[in-house]
RNA sequence: GGAGGGAUGGGUGAGUGGCUGAAACCAGCAGUUUGCUAAACUGCCGUACGCGCAAGUGUACCGCGGGUUCGAAUCCCGCUUCCUCCA
């Protein structure tokens, strides 16, 4: 959520940032949020003052009662029936109001970073980086679908038996590969200086909505209606959460944690095309790393973040592309957001697995997430990005690492990690 | 599932209707003293919003939400959560 102090102070970025987004009636939307603001402090004004005098009314029949001046204590209470009513009104118009601004603020989405590109869609998302040589495949080369079935490793057949489509059911090679890169992503977090955490795999509303997944886009989370809790899209839910209403020691900061979770994504309305396979599920695992940064480190913090989920397909000699999304493709919450695609040989297209964003204060103001600085405290900046997503990686390895024999040679970081080097 | 007891500032913990935004102690910060360390002493030491150029000042907040009252941390109701005991 943005801060309605910074829309105040300058409504000309706001606008700005929302134009770049596509976002409609942006000078409409920020002048009736300026509306909503000022009305709301005219009545905070009105009714501390009628507060206030009603407060020393109060103490003043306190010690007249004391006193033992009876007569004038009762005067007194006669004359705070007036102000009593006003406050009970002006109390229930505060509340309006300050729920009319919130209702607004909270459909406004993050306000893009300066670099972020102007655009639409997808198509004019911005190349910035491109790593490895596209593969050259033997003549018999397979989807990773194909690939699945015939090596066994993973079955979807039986996920739609025991639960539905988009669940898989990973076996024997499969499933140690998973585990394996499960592990292998975590190790290189935590050298990089991550703090690995289990969190829940169930949040709760305010988790939700701290981290922007509520209000609005429930329908993309699996909710537990009993308990009136979610099965988390991401990592990202819970491990930011830790951080809800804390105000952290300067010393403390930055803070890096990563966190390995299954995903859980009803992806409502998303299935179509290009969904098959490993390409689009409803579980899938995920390694996240999540950090806490002061202001004026979060972008170089994204940098290293980049770096790191780029050092990871490098180890893994995947053939990727960064993109730096424009503002018509990006995520509410986010202000600046890289995706990384892998190439997908056989598909022969560029599979995201991963993004990293920097959400600066919108999430941590709805977290209540702050420091001190000087006396006062601030907003932190957030940041998180998968390092990585297991399901298109799984995907890309397969399709990339395809040998003439139909074996499947796997990279050599992973190999102490699964004890075999080869699929077949 | 049942019964009982709790939830107060960074921590411990006092406070059962007005003098309490909250004692005291600990931790922390600044200073005095000091050859160094330690100790002692003095001051500061919650958050949010409003008003104000600022100094400052008003309001709200004692788990959460309602209620009673001129006035609530304190009384009443509901909820959450922790602990103990029972099943």
């Amino acid at each position: 959520m943005l801060q309605i102090g910074s829309i105040r102070e300058n409504p000309q970025w706001a606008i700005d940032g929302l134009k770049k987004r596509n976002f409609p009636l942006p000078d409409e939307t920020i002048a009736r949020v300026l509306d909503l603001d000022r009305n709301r402090r005219e009545l905070q004004a009105e009714s501390d003052n009628i507060l206030a005098v009603a407060n020393n009314k109060a103490k003043e029949i306190g010690s007249l009662m004391k006193a033992g001046e009876k007569a004038a204590a009762e005067k007194a209470r006669e004359e705070t029936a007036a102000l009593k009513s006003r406050t009970k009104e002006l109390e229930s118009l505060l509340k309006d109001a300050e729920n009319a601004l919130f209702d607004e603020l909270v459909k406004i989405p993050n306000i893009p970073h300066a670099s972020v590109p102007f655009g639409k869609s997808a198509d004019d998302n911005e190349v910035v980086a491109n790593w490895g040589e596209v593969p050259a495949l033997p003549e018999n080369a397979l989807p990773h679908w194909e690939l699945i079935k015939k090596l066994d490793i993973i079955d979807f057949e039986l996920g739609n038996k025991i639960t539905g489509a988009g669940f898989p059911v990973y076996k024997g090679k499969g499933a140690r590969l998973q585990r394996a890169m499960i592990s292998f992503f975590l190790d290189q977090a935590v050298l990089a200086g991550y703090t690995e955490i289990q969190p829940p795999l169930l949040v709760n509303a305010d988790s939700g909505f701290a981290t922007g997944q509520l209000p609005d886009k429930e329908g993309q989370m699996y909710e537990a209606t009993a308990d009136s809790l979610f099965l988390i899209p991401t990592a990202e839910v819970p491990i930011t959460n830790l951080y809800r209403d804390v105000i952290v020691a300067e010393d403390q900061l930055p803070i890096r944690n990563v966190g390995h979770t299954p995903c859980f994504r009803r992806e409502a309305g998303s299935w179509g095309a290009h969904v098959r396979g490993l390409n689009r599920l409803h579980q899938f695992d995920k390694v996240e790393i999540v950090q806490v940064q002061q202001p004026e480190n979060s972008y170089e913090a994204l940098d290293q973040m980049v770096a790191h989920v780029g050092g990871l397909l490098q180890k893994l000699q995947l053939p990727y592309r960064i993109l730096r999304l424009c503002g018509g493709d990006m995520g509410f919450t986010s202000a600046i957001t890289y995706d990384f695609e892998v190439w997908s040989s056989a598909q022969e297209r560029w599979l995201e697995c991963s993004s990293v964003s920097n959400f600066e204060t919108y999430q941590s103001n709805r977290l209540k997430l702050r420091y001190r600085v000087d006396g006062k405290t601030q907003l932190l900046h957030t940041l998180n990005g998968s390092a990585l997503a297991l399901p298109r990686i799984l995907a890309a390895l397969l399709e990339n690492n395809q040998l003439a024999d139909g074996t499947i040679r796997l990279p050599e970081v992973l190999v102490p990690y699964t004890g075999f080097d080869r699929l077949s």
